[in-house]
DNA sequence: GGCGACCGCTTGATCGTTCCAATGACACCA
DNA sequence: TGGTGTCATTGGAACGATCAAGCGGTCGCC
C-alpha cells in the first residue's frame, strides 16, 4: 500500500485524463479512510477537522485530482454561484465600449468572490426586455443578476423586485422620487454630472469661454444628468449657456450635424459631449471644415472608449471607473446573497478625466 | 376541482413570486394526475405521450410556472449546457474589438442551440494560460470550451486535447503541419490572407501602385498569413513588394512610426495594415504631416472595429464574419457533444471589405 | 392459438453533494 | 462514579431531475 501510495503522489503532475468519470467525494473518502461528510467538511469547513485528518484528506484530494461536482453541489445548496448578465445587441457604428469594459471587470471581480458570469441575450424574436430573465430565474440557473440598462421606464428592475429576485443595478433608480425617494434595490452608479463638470472646468481652465454641449434627447435622464454638469460649471463662472446646447440621437451623424449647426450659430471654441460617439461626430465636422481638433476647437467626449484612445490626436474623455463599479456591484451582490440579505444599498462613484490631444 | 382549475388558468398572467420554493416535477405530475417521468417526457420527448395527456401536462406546467431545475438536470445528465469561454484582460489603447463582437454573436447563436455562455478569466496571480480551464473542467461546470487565442505555441489546444476535453478553436491549428497535417480538434477560422488580398486589390483598382504593408512581427503566424495576401495581390499584378513592408508591435505608436519611416523611404500612396490599431497609427502620421487620409494617402485596416466605423473620414477595413464564425463554432460544438461525437472538423470563412472614406 | 413487438405510462434507483441528527471518545467538574 | 459538555466524525436522508426496467393491454403475424 505505501508503494502504490507513493506512485500516486508521483503522478500528481500528470493527472489522468477525464475520459473516465472524474473522482467523487466517496472516492476521496475511501482513499483517506474517512467518511464522505468529513471530506466535504475538509473543503467547506476545514476548521472542523483535526489538523492531521485535514492534511490526510487534502493529500487524497490532490492525489486524485478531485474537484467537487458543481451540479450536485448546486442541487443541494440551491445556489449556482453564477451571476447572470444580459447583453444587448452589439452596437455597431458607435463608440459605446462601456459594457465591454464593464464585463471584463465584472468577470475578474466576481471570480475573486467565487462567482462566474453567465451571459445571456434576449430572445431575438421578442422585444420583451424581460426575455431570458424569467427562464434563468425559474430554473435556478443563476443566483443573481446584474442589470445594466436601468434607464427610466425600463421594467426590469420593477419586475425583478416584484419577483424578489436578487439583483444589483449598474445605474441609479431614476424613478426613486416617485417611489418615495428610496430605491428598494441595490445599485451602483457613476456621477455623470460630476464628469461633465470636470470636463467643462478643464476647458474653462484652458481659457475657453464659449463651450457648447451636445447631448441626448430630453427624455434621457442620464443625458440630462450629464448636461447638468456642463450647466453647473458654466454658471459657476458666470457664463451663459443659452444657444450653446443641442440634444440629438446618439449617433455619429447626429453629432456631426449638431456641431455644424452650433459652429455656425454660436461660434463655440469647445464642445462637451454626452458620449464619445457624439464627440466623433464633432471631429467629422472639424475635418469637413479643415479645422484641427485641439488646436482650433477643443472637444471632450464621454466614456473613454477605445476610439477616444486611438483617434488622432486623442480624444479627451470622461472615464467611468468601471473596475471600481464592478467591485461595488459584486460587494452588493454578496450582501444580497448573505444571510440575512442586505438590500437597498446605493453607491455613487466619481469619474475621472482622461486628457488627450483634442483639448 | 374544475373550479380551482379555472382559477389557476386565470392566474397564468400573474405568476406567483419566487420567494417560495419553485414548483418541481412532482408538483406538476400531481396536478396533472400523471407520474414524474411522464412530465419529464412531456418536456424532453413530447412525442412519447398521447396528445391529450400532453396537453394536460403542458397546461399544468404553464399554470404552475414550472421550469426544470437546472442543477438537478445537470447532475443526472452530466451536462451543464454551458459553454466556457475565457476572456483575456481588456485591451486599452488599441482598436481590438474582435473578441467583443464575437462574444455577442456567440451568446446569440448558442442561445438558439440551448446553450449559455460562461465567461471566465485566468487567475490574476498566475500567467498560466490554463488557469481556469482545469477547474471548470474537473468540476463539470461546462460542457465544452471555445478557445480563441490559438496562436502558435499556445498550450491550451494541446492540453485540452490531451484531456479529451471538448472544445472548438476560433483560429486554425497553426502547427498542424508538424503534427502530420491534420488537426485532431475542431476549429473555425477566417482566411486573413484572403482579406488582405481583397484590401490590396481594392487599392490597386483605385489606381494605387505603391502599396505598403504594416504588420506584426515575424513570429506571428496570423501576421504572416495576412501579409501573404498583400504579397500575393501585388505580385499578381507584377508589382514589387521590396522595401514596402514593416513589421512591428501591435500598437498605435508602432504604426505611427512605421508609417512615417515608410513614407520617407518608399513614398507609398497607400497602406494596408494587419490591424485597425496599426491603421490608426498611420492616420496619426498623416495628421502630423498635414495629409488627408483618403485624399492624399489611402489606408486600410483589419477587423472593422468600432474605431474604423466612426473615425473621420471612416477607415476602410477587412471585416471578419464573426456572426458566421459563431454559427460554425456552435455547429461544431453540437457535433462534439453528439453521440457519437464528430471531431476534427475545420471550417475556413472568407472576410469582406468594409469600404469607407480612407480609401 | 401462441409469440413477440409496440404503446403509454409508472416505479424504483441513481447522479454527487450537503444538511441533519446522532455517535463515540474524551476531558472536566462535582 | 456519574453527569455534562465539547470535539471530531459518521450514517442516513434529502435536493430534483433522468435512466432503466417493467407494467398490463392491444395489435399483427405466422
Amino acid at each position: 500500500m505505501p508503494q502504490s501510495s507513493e506512485d500516486a503522489i508521483g503522478r500528481i503532475e500528470a493527472r489522468p485524463p477525464l475520459s473516465v468519470t472524474p473522482p467523487t467525494l466517496a472516492d476521496v473518502a475511501e482513499r483517506a479512510g474517512v467518511s464522505r461528510q468529513t471530506v466535504s467538511n475538509a473543503i467547506n469547513n476545514p476548521d472542523l477537522l483535526r489538523p492531521d485528518t485535514l492534511t490526510r484528506v487534502l493529500e487524497s484530494i490532490d492525489a486524485l485530482g478531485y474537484s467537487p461536482n458543481r451540479a450536485a453541489r448546486n442541487l443541494r445548496t440551491r445556489a449556482s454561484h453564477l451571476i447572470g448578465m444580459r447583453i444587448g445587441p452589439a452596437q455597431e457604428g458607435t463608440a459605446n465600449a462601456t459594457m465591454d469594459r464593464f464585463v471584463h471587470s465584472l468577470v475578474d471581480t466576481s471570480r475573486e468572490a467565487g462567482y462566474h458570469v453567465l451571459l445571456f441575450a434576449g430572445a431575438e424574436s421578442s422585444t420583451n426586455p424581460l426575455s431570458g430573465y424569467d427562464d434563468l430565474l425559474r430554473s435556478t440557473a443563476v443566483d443573481a443578476f446584474v442589470v445594466t440598462d436601468t434607464y427610466l421606464g425600463n421594467p426590469q428592475a420593477a419586475w425583478l423586485e416584484e419577483r424578489r429576485a436578487p439583483f444589483v443595478a449598474f445605474g441609479r433608480p431614476w424613478d426613486a422620487q416617485q417611489n418615495g425617494g428610496r430605491a428598494r434595490h441595490s445599485w451602483v452608479d457613476v456621477d455623470g454630472a460630476a464628469g461633465t463638470e470636470l470636463a467643462t472646468r478643464h476647458l474653462l481652465d484652458k481659457g475657453h469661454e464659449r463651450i457648447a454641449w451636445i447631448g441626448w434627447r430630453k427624455d434621457s435622464r442620464i443625458g440630462e444628468d450629464r448636461r447638468s454638469g456642463w450647466t453647473r460649471a458654466l454658471h459657476g463662472r458666470g457664463l451663459p449657456t443659452t444657444g450653446l446646447a443641442s440634444r440629438v440621437e446618439d449617433t455619429v451623424a447626429s453629432g456631426r450635424e449638431a456641431s455644424a449647426h452650433l459652429l455656425d450659430s454660436a461660434q463655440p471654441s469647445a464642445f462637451v459631449c454626452a458620449s464619445d460617439t457624439l464627440a466623433m461626430g464633432v471631429l467629422h465636422t472639424l475635418r469637413d471644415r479643415g479645422l484641427r481638433a485641439g488646436e482650433h476647437v477643443a472637444v471632450v467626449g464621454f466614456d473613454d472608449s477605445q476610439v477616444a484612445q486611438v483617434v488622432p490626436p486623442g480624444l479627451t474623455s470622461v472615464r467611468q471607473p468601471l473596475e471600481q463599479v464592478a467591485v461595488e456591484v459584486v460587494t452588493a451582490l454578496e450582501g444580497l446573497l448573505a444571510h440575512p440579505p442586505v438590500v437597498g444599498t446605493g453607491v455613487m462613484l466619481v469619474p475621472t478625466l482622461a486628457v488627450r490631444g483634442s483639448s
